[in-house]
DNA sequence: GTTTCTGCAAAGGTTTTGCAACAAA
DNA sequence: TTTGTTGCAAAACCTTTGCAGAAAC
């Protein structure tokens, strides 16, 4: 994890007046110890196995905390499930494609996409504040060959 | 409301040998009556002024069916519901800019964008299935002049 | 010492489901 | 008739909240 993450996280912190704590140290280094998108309940699962005791409660509210300060993105993979993604700071502009084969969930980035979004929305007459794409789609090697290394074989 | 709406329902309903039934009818018509979107809940109160009886369940179950054959989407407007859109049979390819002042929904289309999402997908190895843009944005009249059309005045 | 934070358990809100009665084909 | 559908109520699920004790500053 960036030393950075703490640092920006306490900035903000003193910023509000608020307090550090180490159960707030513990989950954001267990949220960014990977580049893995997550649900906050999966997070609390990855939390607990480093400290037991921190409840569901406190993980929630750091997320919202974590959500706040820009250090952590909500994102929409088309599941039930809020998601979070750690990896904004290393790409401040990235999308996510899911693939509806494995469910895989690719990460891009595009100056083109960036510069045509920012076009149209102030041709609507907005200054943007955030863009987000989310594309479905399927597979091209396993609709060719019928393997793919990420696909899960079914029953 | 088109026509084609309840045909393309009726043909989905009679390939799955599934029932037409006067609740559907009601649900649909009422759904596709407006080109406003709407989350579940209030597409329950708007049948219900058509007919008291219909229950929530069976709202909650054409929805998924007319997200199934295609006549709805559910789209991600960043908030904590999910809102159906009845919009894109006449715009198959829309996307969706929020207001962050007034909360007001823009859609939008743009061929470039589609183009572009099109060949960054396939560029990925993928063949697109479905594609969908999110623009968070504040509103430029607003800034600028301190009015907005659109803009309730806050207490 | 104050004020914020935590864990717990309960509550809140949306969506799904089991079931018996009902209705479509 | 057979099979799918409905309404109801309960359940399931994720997330938030009130509160008393604990911890940070």
């Amino acid at each position: 994890m960036e030393a950075s993450v703490i640092d920006r996280l306490n900035a903000f912190i003193a910023s509000k007046g608020l307090r550090r704590t180490k159960q707030r140290d513990t989950i954001v280094e267990t949220a960014f110890s990977t580049t893995d998108h997550f649900t906050a309940e999966e997070l609390l699962d990855r939390v607990r196995r480093v400290d037991s005791t921190i409840s569901r409660a406190t993980v929630y509210r750091t997320l919202s905390l974590l959500v706040e300060c820009h250090l952590l993105h909500q994102i929409d993979l088309g599941r039930d499930q809020t998601y979070y993604d750690p990896n904004f700071l290393d790409k401040p502009q990235h999308n996510h494609l899911t693939c509806t084969d494995c469910d895989r969930v690719v990460e891009f980035e595009d100056e083109h996409i960036a510069l045509l979004e920012d076009c149209i929305t102030r041709r609507l007459g907005f200054k943007p504040s955030s863009k987000s794409i989310h594309i479905k789609a399927s597979c091209e090697e396993l609709a060719r060959s019928g393997h793919c290394q990420y696909k899960v074989a079914k029953n």
